[in-house]
DNA sequence: TTACATGCAAACGGTTTGCACCCGG
DNA sequence: CCGGGTGCAAACCGTTTGCATGTAA
């Protein structure tokens, strides 16, 4: 279980002609090390802070691939910058994004997936990926 | 009517102890002048068009009190710029979006905004606004 | 008259790229 | 061995900012 994902790299790697260098293993570990959003900056000095290493430039190139096979999504924020999650062995899921303390609620619902279903149908749209996020303030935020 | 936003403006800036310069009401001109998404870029060469003016730096600026006053709204898209579209007089609504031809497609949903509502009160969320957006191929696209 | 705004050009910061060297298969 | 990969530093490009000058109220 906890190998499959890299399994499915090498694979989808292969397929393409790539190899799979430490660098993108080391990647690709950190990037499942946990669930949660993450940037590019981020994963640079995790990786270092665990004595690995890889340059900026192959995290954006291999974060690309990652993309590319499916394993990551890029999750939409308002400040500039791309965040990602990975998205193996997770069902797909939604946002709250608190305002003031920045706290991320994943958000699973099922009548929104079927929503989607009948949108998608009304218009003859195939869905490929959707993103749907609300801001505003949380429990904790909102009591003070 | 037609001035009802100029209005508003107006009386934000005025509130702020700002003015309302003649490149101010160019790009608020411009910016209402038909719905739809817009960037930075296309605001600056489409005031230029018109025999107006106004730079790159006052658009920016300018964008931002539109979006503090809630005149103009940021619409989050993949590609790493910032893309806007006006909403005073509109309803809120989602998109989706071709992955082929960049067609975006308006949707106005009443269960989403109930469901949306819900999920808030669920979590104990105080919801600010909301974006959601389905990428994928629209009817045309799907056809070839 | 006097803040506040503007335009310009330089600075910024995240991301991409060219290139010489490196290494997985 | 060799084609793809890496790190570095420079290039990119959308956005922001400092500053001298312009202008709305």
């Amino acid at each position: 279980m906890k190998q499959m994902e890299e399994k499915i790299f090498r694979e989808f790697l292969e397929k393409k002609g790539c190899k799979l260098t430490k660098e993108r293993a080391a990647i690709l570990s950190e990037v499942f090390s946990k669930h949660g959003h993450f940037d590019p900056e981020d994963l640079f000095f995790k990786i270092r802070a665990k004595g690995m290493k890889a340059s900026r430039a192959s995290i954006y190139r291999t974060l690309q691939l990652l993309l590319e096979c499916g394993l990551v999504e890029q999750v939409e924020r308002v400040d500039k910058h791309a965040h990602y999650e990975h998205i193996f062995g997770h069902k797909h899921h939604d946002h709250l994004i608190c305002l003031k303390c920045g706290k991320v609620i994943q958000l699973f619902s099922e009548k929104l997936s079927k929503l989607q279903e009948q949108l998608c149908k009304k218009e003859n749209f195939r869905c490929v990926s959707h993103t749907f996020e609300m801001k505003g303030y949380c429990e904790k935020c909102r009591a003070r």
